[in-house]
RNA sequence: GGGCGGUUAGCUCAGCUGGUUAGAGCGCUACGUUGACAUCGUAGAGGUCACUGGUUCGAGUCCAGUACCGCCCACCA
């Protein structure tokens, strides 16, 4: 072990000087920054001159080969396959015997009586009788008390009180001595007797073979009950008496279940407020000891003199406080590490120092952490920082849940199924990681984690990178006009086209939006909103609409002046969730102030409904104009013409001719744009979008049937909408209790349905 | 023993206060390199929202119960 330690430290050593750190190995603690190693000091002397910090012989978790005592947090249960032993104790005076039940026989050699309730009239002239030990044959009293639980076994319980937290409570109760048969390494002490050194599964075979031979033992049946091991090594936790040092929680819990009961402290999702106070109103005093050779060591001197035992805030005492004397001791054990980690919240901020830092970031606004350590973590830090600062060191605690790995294991090194950040991010990057485990699940909810859902956030990265390479060769050659702040202004709403009103109007809706997930802790459907905007509406249908008058004779000043406004913005509003790419590519790109991750969050802006309407009719008119193309099996280079009864959007395809050109691919020359009702076309596929009907004329090639097919499909659909609308429609109490723009809604879905089918009827007609 | 969560497309998951025909990515099918991007584009297929009952004009969404999966807490001798 000192050879591995030499070697781990050096190594450790090597990296803490290329970081400017000092250690001092003297006192096996590594100390990083000195700051928050005097603010344990000062906390544990608080507590302890308080009273809260107490020093007692107590029954606690000891792991046999950490070597250590640990927190009841410490340790995990696990239910396992055993026996349930059934035990005769004969009764000293010879008239009987109890019998009692175990499942850990080694530990009769440290029974120091036999339990039954007090009401248990079976019992009832047995209490305060005595037994005999067998093996051992030592005397031990008959006692009662409540926890005893009539209706188990026999009704009688073995008591030991030096290894059972039960037994050690009925064995205070009731006065009973505690022996200790164990070594704090597993193995069976003198007290043991013949059993001494053995290890206790050797022990516990050996001692219920020689009750069975001294025909002490009645019965063994198979048994499942959990049993504890150690969280940092798996071994079996024995409880055992020692002394260790405490802090009384009760005091300290109280105003921490009012904090969150009164809505002070506040967890997302809200279920966890119900997990982190059912913990918080059964808390047990918490054990703050180790024997470990790392951490903060407790600032607790022992004096060899007068038995002086005092708490400093001081690194090190030169003399005991009370008599003077030089000959002290500090305490050897180191805390909890747990207990450093529960003030960070002010420690990391100069405290016990009224520094700035402290005055100005506590309390915070929000904690964000996984759900599995709330009483690790959260709950220590709430507490600790009521009692040292007086109120909560957050508001929020926004929880995530556990990452998994892709088939649902928890990531373990031992399993060796982590996924290794640095070579994920080395890989993917650190926006592509940072924005998966975002957008991977809701909060609260666990996540399986895999590189696809990396790839899939790289992939978005990429396109955003790409778009804005478009955006800054369009600006490149602009005069991009700015507002007061620096940023690309607002374009002029008189010069605006429909495309770039219609980017505008959805640019505005997206900061709305995602400020309002944002603010409701829906960070991932947040994410789900950017990545929408961006691939899907920016990507998809703006640049690819903006490039029609980017590379014209004359390009539209309007359209850098839009991409520059709409990018800028997005930017801000993806800047969380991707800091690196959005920083970088801003900076490419007019904007106010130094840096992104200190701009101004956006604001929303104008809406414009009725362009935005006209692109989106023409949105629908290119999908199926594509739709159309591809059923008709039209080559995608293949420029076709089109003739097209706009109706009542008439605006939109005016417009948006040029666009309409581009997106569907058609022949700009073949485009006929008339009034009037729709009047069959030879050779033509036809489409309804809309008020439009739009003809193909795609002579010798058609292939009439799919076409019908088409039509006849979305008849259908239509015909199914007709029918829904009209059976909501007449339902008096739909029409009589739902909200107006719901019923609106249906009718003019009605109405739009009905259109759609006549002209569609129309089409079929024409077909033949 | 107590408490909590999940069950939605082949896979991984969204679906916020109940309101058009339930969405995304991956995968799948067919086409495709047009001057941001093949880490891409276009079109398409794919779901009786676990089950049963209830509330409601209306339920993936609210309530009750059932089944299965998972998690947390607990002094199960």
């Amino acid at each position: 072990i000192w050879d591995w330690m030499e070697t781990y430290q050096e190594r450790i050593k090597g990296q803490l000087r290329s970081l400017g750190a000092s250690c001092d190995w003297s006192r096996y603690v590594f100390t990083m920054d000195p700051g928050p190693a005097h603010a344990v000091r000062v906390a544990f002397k608080h507590l302890y001159d308080k009273g809260l910090i107490y020093r007692g012989e107590r029954i606690i978790s000891w792991c046999p080969r950490c070597m250590t005592a640990l927190s009841d947090l410490e340790v995990v249960h696990e239910d396992e396959q055993s026996f349930l032993w059934r035990l005769r104790y004969p009764l000293a005076d010879g008239t009987g015997a109890i019998e009692v039940e175990t499942t850990r026989p080694e530990t009769m050699l440290g029974d120091t009586g036999v339990a039954v309730h007090p009401d248990d009239a079976r019992y009832k002239q047995l209490v305060g009788k005595e037994v005999i030990l067998p093996i051992l044959g030592r005397r031990i009293p008959i006692v009662t008390d409540e926890i005893v639980d009539p209706e188990f076994g026999s009704g009688a319980v073995k008591v030991t009180p030096a290894h059972d937290p039960n037994d050690f409570e009925i064995g205070r109760r009731a006065n009973l001595p505690a022996i200790t048969v164990m070594n704090f390494d597993g193995t069976m002490n003198a007290e043991a007797g013949p059993f001494a050194g053995q290890a206790i599964e050797e022990a516990r075979a050996n001692v219920v073979k020689r009750l069975e031979a001294d025909g002490a033992l009645v019965g063994t049946e198979p048994y499942t009950h959990s049993v504890g091991h150690c969280d940092r090594c798996g071994s079996v936790i024995e409880p055992m008496i020692s002394k260790q040092w405490f802090v009384n929680m009760q005091p300290l819990a109280k105003p921490a279940i009012e904090a969150a009961r009164d809505g002070c402290i506040r967890f997302i999702p809200e279920r966890f407020t119900g997990v982190y106070l059912n913990w918080m109103e059964n808390v047990h005093d918490w054990c703050i000891s180790r024997q470990l050779w790392w951490g903060h060591r407790i600032p607790i001197w022992y004096c060899d003199a007068c038995g002086e035992v005092s708490a400093t805030d001081q690194e090190a005492l030169t003399a005991c406080a009370a008599c003077g004397s030089a000959e002290i001791l500090q305490d050897p054990d180191v805390l909890d590490t747990w207990f450093s980690s529960g003030l960070w919240t002010f420690s990391t901020l100069g405290w016990p120092e009224k520094t700035p830092d402290l005055e100005r970031f506590y309390p915070g606004h929000v904690l964000e952490t996984g759900y599995d350590i709330i009483f690790l973590w959260v709950a220590r830090m709430i507490f600790l920082g009521i009692e040292f600062l007086g109120e909560p060191p957050f508001k929020d605690v926004y929880l995530h849940g556990t990452v998994r790995d892709a088939s649902g294991q928890r990531m373990s090194k031992t399993k060796g199924n982590v996924l290794d950040p640095t070579i994920i991010t080395a890989e993917y990057g650190t926006d592509a990681l940072r924005f998966a485990l975002i957008t991977a699940s809701g909060p609260g909810n666990d996540l399986k984690m895999s590189t696809d859902r990396v790839v899939e956030a790289r992939n978005f990265a990429n396109k955003l990178f790409n778009a804005t390479k478009f955006s800054l060769n369009a600006i490149a050659g602009a005069e991009i006009r700015r507002d007061e702040s620096g940023a690309a202004a607002m374009p002029d709403g008189a010069a605006l086209a429909v495309a770039d009103a219609w980017v505008i109007t959805r640019l505005h809706e997206t900061i709305a939006e995602v400020t309002r997930q944002l603010d409701a802790y829906q960070l991932h459907e947040a994410g789900r909103s950017l990545y929408e905007f961006i691939w899907s509406e920016f990507c998809d249908w703006y640049i690819e609409a903006a490039k029609v008058r980017l590379y014209a004779d004359e390009p539209d000043p309007a359209v850098p002046q839009t991409l520059a406004y709409v990018l800028e913005r997005t930017l801000r509003l993806l800047h969380p969730f991707m800091p690196f790419v959005t920083e970088e590519l801003w900076q490419q790109l007019p904007h106010p102030g130094e840096a992104l991750i200190v701009a101004a969050w956006p604001e929303t802006g104008e809406t414009f409904t009725a362009q935005a309407e006209g692109f989106q009719a023409i949105m629908e008119a290119v999908r199926l104009i594509r739709n159309a193309r591809a059923e008709q099996g039209v080559e995608t280079a293949r420029r076709i013409p089109a003739i097209v009864y706009p109706g009542a959007s008439s605006d939109a395809y005016g417009s948006l001719r040029s666009e309409l050109v581009s997106l569907a691919r058609l022949d700009g020359d073949g485009l006929e744009l008339r009034d009037g009702e729709p009047q069959a076309q030879e050779e033509s596929v036809s489409i309804v979008s809309g008020s439009a009907s739009i003809f193909l004329p795609l002579a010798g090639m058609i292939d009439v049937d799919a076409a019908r097919a088409r039509i006849t499909r979305e008849i259908e659909l239509a015909e199914g909408e007709i029918d829904r609308a009209n059976g909501m429609l007449a339902n008096e109490q739909f029409v009589a209790r739902a909200p107006a723009n719901v019923v609106d809604g249906h009718r003019s879905k009605l109405a739009a349905a009905t259109d759609r089918k006549a002209l569609l009827q129309a089409r079929l007609a024409d077909l033949g």
